[in-house]
RNA sequence: GGGGGCGUAGCUCAAUUGGUUAGAGUGCCGGCCUGUCACGCCGGAGGUUGCGGGUUCAAGUCCCGUCGCCCUCGCCA
């Protein structure tokens, strides 16, 4: 039975059931008022003479009693919206809910009104769900529902707002850029917008703000920063979605140090006023090479240990041809990690698993070796490890008995890559990094400085920018193999996720042009392309750098979270779609003949059949 | 674009060698219960086994195709 409550809803700007508190609020101080709460039916409980209802809203959780009179003359359901006003009275003891804030007391309802009624909901609206991404992405508006989620959307606000201040505090300004941009050919994948006045040209979504923040230093703001949304049409991952946002700043007449500490004051500033963590700055700081040399990667996570060794010296006393032969070719390397404890610790089903993960990455197999008692040991690297080779080895690798010695041989760039996922790997497996987001102790930032300034790319046969095009080098006279150019750019890394990344600019136009004559774009190109820049550049510009971070990833970070996606309020799937609004969809042919675009090979169209192909 | 995993009730899962009417928990609906808060007890409804084809006396199960989701390599200046 329905009651006739919904028809007082319509009673002006005062309508009586407006609440006096949240379902969070409510304490022994308030014992004796009379109150009325507005939200969420989370739980319902029937006992026959009384009814107990969990009210639920963005701040908590309170419960409420009903008389059974009033519980069964009034229909509502799991999450239907009421309001309801009551006293509120003291639990008795015993009868109080330590897990709950509001668990001392309860409200015991003398009014009811159901303000909006409820479809079931498709899963449980509570923490600790295991239901399928899938289902969860269809009914975002349920699953932001969850306290948990509501939480993750609270801390991410908190923590951008504490970015804001903390960069206002030094004087930045937030300036927004554009989102209907030019096409930039260099890089991720554009997404394109047709352009109606113009047949047959195209705006970009920006991947990021980049050339517009370098205008701004020439324009002489000194000191920029935004709340950026970017776009990349890649494909994606956990940690990866096609738009995403970042902080992203830039500053005038600065070097690197400079950059770094502003930043550090930022972080220092936001992890104090969002979580009351104090970290340490300044950084650490390590150079690319030495991050590729000891962790394997360029984004390490130096929680733990595991490092990479350098076995260029005893390859030769192990007499194993294999590896004296990745030796003697160019750039080869001999690398090993010792794994603590992993010669039980690792099974031989893990050690099938670590050894498709090698061939995964491109590896020939992987050598192993579990040394034993006296110098030999299992493996198929053991009878290479015998006496004083065997003895040589574990001197280098810091190991012994019981250890899981893996070996990679072959071009540096493969080693690295090889041996720094198996390093990730049996950390996680053999559970060495430590738990815990909410202390000082759980983050472990580093600025990793001196990136190469380009990498070759096999399939154009050319030279690209391992950064971005406008990041200043090293040596500005460009001196020695273009393969070897240092680049002044940086990463933030913070336990094991690249946080973002930046550099020191060219601000001289020459040496820009010089650096497009370097990576095979001729001046025409480049003035078609970038003529913008190039004549800011020769308007007046100061010496800028700036960084740009992923906030997505440091807010999933500072959660405790694996992927992006809890702390992005309306994410898209691993093929791009937003599964609640059906983005990406067909347009009728109108709307694609407006903006002059037709359609070409495979596809839906609006009406639902398939597109024919272009030209028949 | 490649590799791997998954797809059965609203949700999470089960179903022997291919074999009777596809089950359980939870949620939902109804009934009982005055102190629950993962309430309890009794009853009920709820299925295009992702979709399409094929093999077979017989397909959730085997084969082919296709779609979707997740992870991953490539990719992500």
């Amino acid at each position: 039975m329905t009651t006739d409550s919904t028809q007082t809803l319509a009673t002006g700007s005062r309508a009586s059931w407006r609440r006096t508190h949240t379902c969070g609020e409510l304490r022994s101080s308030h014992i004796g008022s009379t109150v009325t709460l507005n939200g969420w039916v989370a739980g319902r409980r029937d006992h026959g003479g009384i009814y107990f209802v969990d009210l639920r809203d963005r701040y908590g959780m309170t419960q409420v009693t009903l008389a059974t009179e009033l519980s069964d003359r009034t229909q509502f359901s799991t999450e239907w919206v009421v309001a309801i006003t009551g006293e509120v009275v003291a639990r008795e003891s015993g009868n109080a809910n330590a897990e709950l804030p509001t668990g001392e007391v309860e409200v015991r309802v003398k009014e009811l009104v159901v303000l909006s009624q409820a479809t079931v909901p498709p899963f449980e609206v509570d923490d600790g769900i295991e239901t399928a991404v899938e289902i969860r992405l269809r009914h975002r508006h349920v699953d932001l529902r969850r306290p948990e989620m509501t939480r993750n959307l609270i801390h991410r606000s908190r923590f951008i707002g504490a970015m804001r201040r903390a960069f206002e505090a030094q004087d930045f300004v937030e300036v927004e850029t554009p989102i209907l941009t030019k096409a930039t050919p260099e890089g991720a994948r554009d997404y394109l917008v047709p352009s109606r006045v113009h047949p047959g040209e195209f705006y970009a979504l920006p991947q990021s703000p980049q050339i517009f923040k370098q205008i701004l230093m020439v324009s002489g703001l000194d000191r920029y920063f935004q709340v950026a949304r970017c776009f990349r049409d890649e494909d994606l991952r956990a940690d990866r979605q096609p738009e995403f946002t970042q902080l992203d700043m830039e500053m005038s007449f600065v070097a690197e140090d400079d950059v770094f500490e502003a930043w550090e004051k930022v972080m220092a500033s936001v992890f104090d006023e969002v979580m009351g963590i104090q970290l340490a700055t300044p950084f650490a700081r390590l150079t690319w090479r030495e991050a590729m040399d000891r962790f394997g990667s360029d984004k390490p996570d130096l929680r733990y240990g595991l490092e990479l060794v350098d076995l260029a010296q005893w390859v030769p006393l192990s007499g194993f041809k294999v590896f004296e032969g990745a030796l003697a070719e160019k750039n080869g390397r001999v690398m090993a990690i010792c794994v603590p404890g992993g010669g039980s610790a690792i099974s031989r089903g893990q050690m099938k698993t670590l050894e498709s993960r090698a061939k995964e990455l491109g590896a020939q197999g992987l050598a192993w070796w579990k040394p034993g008692e006296s110098g030999g040991g299992a493996g198929p690297v053991a009878r290479f490890c015998e006496g004083d080779s065997g003895a040589d080895l574990l001197a280098r690798l810091g190991g012994g008995e019981g250890d899981l010695v893996l070996f990679c041989a072959g071009e540096q760039r493969l080693v690295w890559k090889v041996l720094g996922a198996l390093r990730t790997d049996c950390a996680r497996r053999l559970e060495l990094i430590p738990k815990g987001h909410t202390a000082a102790e759980h983050y472990c930032f580093a600025w990793v400085v001196d990136f190469p300034m380009y990498e070759w790319d096999e399939e154009t046969g050319a030279f690209m920018s391992a950064h971005h095009p406008f990041t200043a080098p090293v040596d500005p006279t460009l001196a020695g193999d273009q393969g070897e150019l240092m680049s002044r750019a940086y990463d933030l890394v913070l336990n094991g996720w690249e946080l973002g990344s930046g550099s020191i600019r060219i601000h001289d136009q020459k040496l820009q042009a010089r650096i497009f004559d370097q990576l095979g774009i001729s001046p025409q190109e480049a003035r078609a392309k970038f003529g913008f820049l190039l004549d800011a550049l020769g308007s007046g510009a100061p010496p800028h750098g700036g960084f740009a971070m992923g906030l997505d990833r440091v807010v999933a970070l500072t959660l405790g979270l694996e992927g992006i996606r809890d702390v992005i309020a309306f994410p898209k799937t691993t093929s791009a779609t937003d599964l609640m609004c059906g983005a990406p969809s067909p347009v009728p042919d109108r709307q694609l003949a407006e903006v002059h675009v037709a359609r070409a090979g495979r596809g839906r169209t609006a009406e639902g059949g398939a597109a024919s192909p272009a030209g028949a």
